[in-house]
DNA sequence: TCTAAGTCTAGTAGTTTGCTAGGTTTTAAT
DNA sequence: ATTAAAACCTAGCAAACTACTAGACTTAGA
């Protein structure tokens, strides 16, 4: 139940650059000195958020990120699902198969009401929102 | 963002308790039984409910384990606070301290926000309400 | 062509996870 | 007093994960 540094990075970068949505792309050396962050290891940070299409990239000189929306259309679902590849808690809440025991187990329940709290509040809150 | 194993078992086994709850301490070993785990391991996995004080527990021949108060009386957070030692999602909500940006981290009330809603959930849940 | 950007891949020390295993202590029953 | 069944304690371990660093490569505007 902790959130990765990986994920917690994606979240300061995504917001570094929902503040700068109308100036254009930004170059991850401005982000990474910013926020006091490795710019290299940031390129690792941001590559699944661009996978996820959450960014467009300008390669190439005066190259860097944008956000791929606005930021009122991007929500924090958008990103911690990105960074972390998916939001959930574990496989048997998703996957019936991953155990016999899943139509009967109490404990799912638990865990199904844990993931939709936290997938709900993820889902209302925007870059937007949090930028404000 | 994944719940641990131990975590996942320690609830399989409160539960399993609190079905029982009137009949007094269960032994291990009927516990693992049930639910198809190692006893050994389960051993691991409920140190840390005892030691919160979830538990008492009867040692010695025919000795087991009870919850240490009824079902209604224990929320889902006593358990997955136990287990995963403490509910934080990461050290900068709970301990300013940590990060020299505190104060002014826009991602830190993201992150506050979801730690609230996380608790909340927990909070309200007994082991009465997921046994019913 | 130079240069500043992103991209891809590999390595790595340290930590965590999910166990197994063995021995010790406690205590009721015999 | 002995036995047996239970909890308790500690150690070990392979595999995975984490949080990086490093370097070589590609892209594209000035």
């Amino acid at each position: 139940m902790k959130i990765s540094t990986k994920t917690r990075y994606g979240m300061r970068v995504m917001l570094d650059l929902a503040a700068r949505y109308e100036e254009g792309c930004t170059p991850l050396k401005d982000i990474a000195e910013r926020q006091g962050l490795s710019k290299k290891y940031l390129e690792q940070v941001v590559a699944p958020l661009a996978a996820a299409g959450l960014l467009t990239v300008t390669r190439g000189y005066a190259g860097g990120y944008q956000l791929a929306r606005a930021p009122r259309d991007i929500t924090l679902a958008d990103v911690v699902s990105a960074s972390e590849d998916g939001l959930e808690l574990m496989t048997c809440t998703s996957d019936l198969l991953a155990c016999e025991r899943a139509d009967s187990c109490p404990s799912r329940r638990i865990w199904g009401g844990l993931q939709d709290a936290i997938n709900d509040y993820l889902q209302r809150q925007t870059l937007a929102d949090m930028v404000a």
